[in-house]
DNA sequence: GCGTGTAATATGTATGCACATATTGCGTCA
DNA sequence: TGACGCAATATGTGCATACATATTACACGC
């Protein structure tokens, strides 16, 4: 059979973990790989291409490619839907809207979204059940400048995630987590004791560059965990 | 100039997110692409690959290439060395052994290593210190049936996970993040109250599907956030 | 009508070749 | 001796072509 990428890509992968090649390692030139494993240079090219995207690897011209230290292990974080999320677990999952109103942000909102001092923006809080279990509470802020449109939705039925998924397919967002003690409002609010630990996601999302929202995601933490891997095959 | 595959690349994302495109729609095969972009098939395959990969849109032969909706969002999650984090923040980092023993896991430990019963393991508690603040409470596991030259490290200088990353250079990582109260001796070796809100993660590496460690990460809560956001560019 | 084999089709991969580009190092010339 | 420039080299990208493979649709036979 002819020689895949995928057999390149294991060879050297192989010869890492099993330490013939060590961080800082200069891997042989594609000319010599090329050559070694009877192959095309593209073929090996692509190889250690994927190995450089993995961070396997760290590739520079003239300078060859070397065997990274692996200092900071990234993990792919998957943060579901929250209705995904609850019928996961087989649970009935129901959206509630506590309150709609158009108003002028509060300065940390406001600093969050890059918004101008004086400019309104939506603000809905909503709340969903897993059951007869308060999952998440949810308080966003959504800037009109950027989505008008939200203006006119009622969010009654249908809550602003999965409004805004349809509406702006693609953006970018940026997720921080954090744990905290409940307040008395909120605690009541996801039927928790006052001062238990909470899991909050503060989620923020653009659109070429444009800030679209700002969420604070509040989570009972007995029950809450989230989970991030490593990318399985390599 | 020629096509780059860039090109493609962004003229196809420009369609998506122009609303020319939306979730759901077939994109144009690679052969008729080329065609209208004036370059070679493989040159709109590279294209279409690595909008594929990042999760844009979804390629199944004999179907072609459709506009993912991007019902999940992935978010890319950075969970630095303790180390790094600390001196990032300029305060100054210090390490501590508290215990070290080699004894059989709890049930859920071996569990999730997947050790067999009566099997021991090396158990290390460890503080980390950001300046006169503790950042860092660690409770690991190590197994010495996967790394048996755990046994022989001592772990008073160098933290285990340091040290690790070292024995074993590429290895496969799940981490697990919840929020909880901290109890009585966990409140008294991070400093704070009993009941205050921590912030915990737990790590499992594994190598070539063999369990290497567990690691329970405690953090004060009130200080500690993760952040992570989604590739940039596109 | 129903299952099945087969052709059509879209994506996936490998090759040889050419040229682009970044970087290092050495040699040249003032 | 020092600044500059050019050649050597390793990776990066594009094209034409060929063949591989998965999946769908359709024709065929029962």
């Amino acid at each position: 059979m002819r020689v895949s990428y995928l057999d390149v890509k294991a060879a050297i992968l192989g010869r890492i973990r099993g330490g013939a090649l060590v961080p800082g390692d200069t891997v042989p030139g594609e000319e010599a790989l090329a050559a070694e494993f009877g192959c095309a240079r593209v073929t090996v090219h692509r190889a250690l291409r994927e190995l450089a995207e993995a961070g396997v690897v760290e590739r520079r011209r003239r300078r060859g490619t070397r065997v990274r230290l692996p200092v900071a292990r990234d993990a792919e974080l998957v943060i579901p839907s929250v209705r995904a999320e609850i019928e996961a677990t087989g649970a009935a999952y129901r959206y509630e809207l506590l309150s709609r109103r158009i108003a002028p942000p509060p300065r940390r909102v406001r600093a969050a979204l890059g918004l101008a001092p004086g400019s309104k923006a939506l603000h809905l809080r909503c709340r969903h059940w897993a059951g007869a279990r308060v999952h998440q509470l949810e308080d966003r802020w959504i800037s009109l400048a950027t989505v008008p449109a939200a203006a006119q939705a009622d969010f009654a039925q249908t809550g602003p995630n999965e409004w805004l998924i349809r509406a702006m397919p693609l953006s970018q967002v940026e997720h921080a987590l954090s744990a905290a003690n409940a307040g008395e409002a909120e605690a009541a609010l996801l039927g928790i004791a006052p001062g238990d630990a909470v899991f909050v996601i503060e989620r923020r999302t653009w659109i070429e560059g444009e800030a679209i929202t700002r969420a604070r995601l509040v989570h009972p933490g007995a029950t809450h965990r989230l989970v991030a891997r490593t990318a399985p095959p390599l």
